[in-house]
Parts: C-alpha cells; structure tokens; sequence
DNA sequence: CGTCACACGTGAACC
DNA sequence: TGGTTCACGTGTGAC
C-alpha cells in the first residue's frame, strides 16, 4: 500500500520540483492532474484528503510568496523569516505613521517653517521627517554597515494595462547608488520602454515603464527585490 | 470570535504549558520537552531531525502568531488567512503613508496641488501567478558585459547662477549605456544638487544639477568629456 | 456522513 | 560532513 505513494512521490518530486533554491524557493507547483485512485476504498481512503491537503499547503504557500513580494526589505527567503520581517515592516509603518501624522499636525499649525538649506559636505537628511530621534529599540532602517547598501525606501510594482508595467522605487541617496540601481535592472533583462531617474534631497527616485504580462507582476517583483538584496549583501544576515 | 477558544483548544491539549494567558493560541510552548519515541527499535531513525523539525514548525507558528497581533483587524484564523489580511492591511498602510506624505510635500512646499485620491478596492486578489509552467531556460543568465561604448549626440555645459551649472547631455540608449553614465558622473565626484535620467525612443537623456562656479563650467565640460572617452576607450587619450 | 485545518514524522535536498 | 528547510502523506479532532 505505501509502494504506491512512494511511486507517487517520486513523480512528484522529479517532475514538478528541479528547481534550483534562488528565487523562487519553494514550488509553485501546479498543473497535477489525471493521477486517479479507483479503488480500494479503505486503503485509499485519503485520495481525497491528501489532495485537499495539497490544495491548502499550496494555498499557504502562494499567500506566503505574495506576502513577501509587499515586504520591501526582505532579509531571507525563509518562511519564518519572511513571516518576521513583515512584521518588522508592519512595525515600522506603523510608527512611521505616527510620526508623520505628528509632523503633518506640526505643519498645519502654523509655523511658517521656511526651509533653511545648509549645504554640509555630509549627507542631506531629507527635509521631512526622520529626524525624530526616538529610542534606539526600533533599528530597522539602520542596515547592516556594508559599505554603502542600497536603502529601498519604497517598491510599487503595477500593472498599467497594456502590457505595460510600471515600476516606482524610492530608496535613499548614497554613494553608487544610482549605479547599483542601473546596474539591478540592466541584469535583469526587461523590455524597458522608457525609465527616469530622479534624486533630490537625499532620496533617489527611479520610473520605469516595462512592457511585460499583467501575471508577471509579482515576479517581477520579488526579482527586483531579490535582485537589490543580493547585491546589497551576498550573504545571509541573520535570523533568529 | 468567540470561537477562538474552540480554535485553539485543541492545540493546548497536544502542546502542553497550561497557560492561562488569554490570546496565546498555537502552541507556543516555550517549554522544551524532547521526548520522543523511546521504544522505536529502529534506533537513530529521525532522532534529531524530528525535534528540529518540530522546533521549526514552532518557530514559524509563533511567528505567524505574532504576525496576527500586529494587524488589527484580522478576519478568521486560518494561516492563509492570517496572512492574506496580513497583506492587505501592508498594502493599505503603504498607500495610506504614500498619500501622508504627498500632503506632507504639499505642505511644505507651499504650492496647493490637487490630491490625486486612488481608491484601490481589491477584495480578493488571489494573486495567482505563473499560472502555465515554462521552461526557465534562459533564466539566470550572465550579465554578458557587452561592451558597447557611449555614443554622445549632444552635451551642454551653462551656468544657470547661484553656483549651479546644469549638465545636460543626450546619448544613444544602449546596453549598461545608463550604468555607465551613472558611473561617469559618480567618478567625477561633484557636487550634485539633483539629477534625472530619461529614457525615450532610443534616446537617453541626463540632466544634471551641479553646484560649482561659473569659471568652472569648460572645465567641468573637458572632465565630462574626458571621462566618457576614457570609459568607452581606456587606452587612447581620447579627442573632444 | 464529509470537510476543514492542523501537527506530526519522514525522506530529500541544500548549504 | 551535520544542520536546516522543505514538501509530502497521514492521523486526528472539530465543525
């Protein structure tokens, strides 16, 4: 009775699951079909349970996939990290909202608060926000010290009708970073019709019109974000 | 709602720890109890792959737990589900932020602008993906680092005042053609106030804003020049 | 009765 | 070379 699962398995796992473990790490596998039990009913009695059973693991799965590809920093391809780092995310909207809201209360109150531009050598802080210094228990856009990684301050990915997709990044101005980011997407191929580039006051703004499916969205997606990942650090930070 | 004690009961009876703690659903034992099979015959079998196992299902389960109590309004307990809201409750924090911040900019600088409001109302995406497998051949392709050099139709050098010059120069889109401009002026090491890139039909075009003096404007323009030569041919000192 | 969602142990594959 | 991560099938309890 096992002989026939494990023939079964074996199929499976040679026909639907090669795959090679970067990008796409675990299978959005489909297409199972025409394998049928006829018989035995007590000894096949799952048949029913165990595709079912698939169906929900599959289902997970594909929320897991779509989870991530909203997450913009994303640290690992694990489950359980990509899990935790949606919520670090969700940690860190949420009290950058309270921040902003804070600010925007700030604003409206009526501080005619001109900009006053100094020009340092340094970094220029963007005019907005960020420089609350709250305390230190929140490090999540304080990245690993490499030399200088690329800050993905936002990703939006979507779909314009046709065939035309529209990728909007914002990330943080540092050294290379514009290069890094040209470099992201020469490597990926895409069939660009037009991009944009802009920087101002400390962020890096990038457009880019691609003519692609509306189903390769998402894809598209986590390949960029796997693509800036992956050169920021080559290894894998750590995980808990 | 009130069904979450019936949802979870049954995980407390397998995953000891009689917490009274409300709201600690799916087994977070904390307690480490490493029992297994103390009679199996087989000897080593599993042994220590078992328990691995079951401290990682233990870690993703408390993830996804945590998971949940950063989104507010969580609709059912399921694992999909909880990551679905999960998602949507991402994606409405982004847009919600992105709008914030718009108001933010609108703010400061000042200049009443209309609020484009874009209600995305998706219920229920499903965000299928990759529906038909195909054959990833040609995925993970090298960058093949053609070298084809900078083809520069046009470069204008003026001084605008306030010690800014504006650089503004048009090439023939190319492969890396935007990496290696990016590259060009990131060598040069100015001081730029803000910078875009556009591509169009073919054509690329760059404006640069760049806080220097006026007398430096030629030789700014002899650097650029040089730099781009020197990028497309390393070897001869290349004519203007 | 069936369905649904889960935890479990297990073999495999990748460092 | 283990240590990890994963998909899989199965048993179980609740609806």
């Amino acid at each position: 009775m096992e002989n026939i699962d494990e023939e079964y398995r074996h199929f499976l796992e040679n026909n639907v699951f090669p795959q090679n473990q970067e990008l796409n790490s675990w299978g959005l596998d489909e297409a199972f079909s025409g394998y049928y039990d006829s018989s035995s009913p007590d000894g096949a009695a799952s048949s029913k349970n165990i595709v079912s059973e698939r169906n929900r693991r599959k289902k997970l799965n594909e929320r897991l996939f779509a989870l991530r590809a909203v997450v913009p920093n994303i640290s690992k391809m694990d489950k359980a990290s990509i899990v935790k780092d949606a919520i670090e995310y969700i940690e860190h909207l949420q009290e950058q909202q309270k921040n902003i809201e804070a600010e925007i209360m700030e604003l409206e109150s009526g501080m005619p608060n001109s900009i006053n531009q100094n020009y340092d050598f340094d970094q220029e802080l963007p005019v907005l926000l960020r420089s609350k210094k709250k305390r230190p228990d929140q490090l999540y856009d304080s990245v690993t010290s490499t030399n200088s990684p690329i800050e993905l301050l936002e990703l939006r990915v979507t779909y314009m009708g046709e065939n035309t997709i529209v990728v909007s990044m914002t990330c943080s101005k540092r050294t290379d970073t514009m290069v890094k980011l040209c470099e992201v997407f020469e490597s990926l191929n895409l069939k660009i019709i037009t991009a944009n580039i802009t920087c101002f006051s400390g962020k890096l703004l990038k457009t880019v019109f691609i003519q692609a499916k509306k189903e390769d969205k998402d894809l598209l997606q986590i390949k960029i974000q796997t693509a800036i990942a992956a050169l920021n650090d080559p290894l894998s930070p750590m995980s808990i």
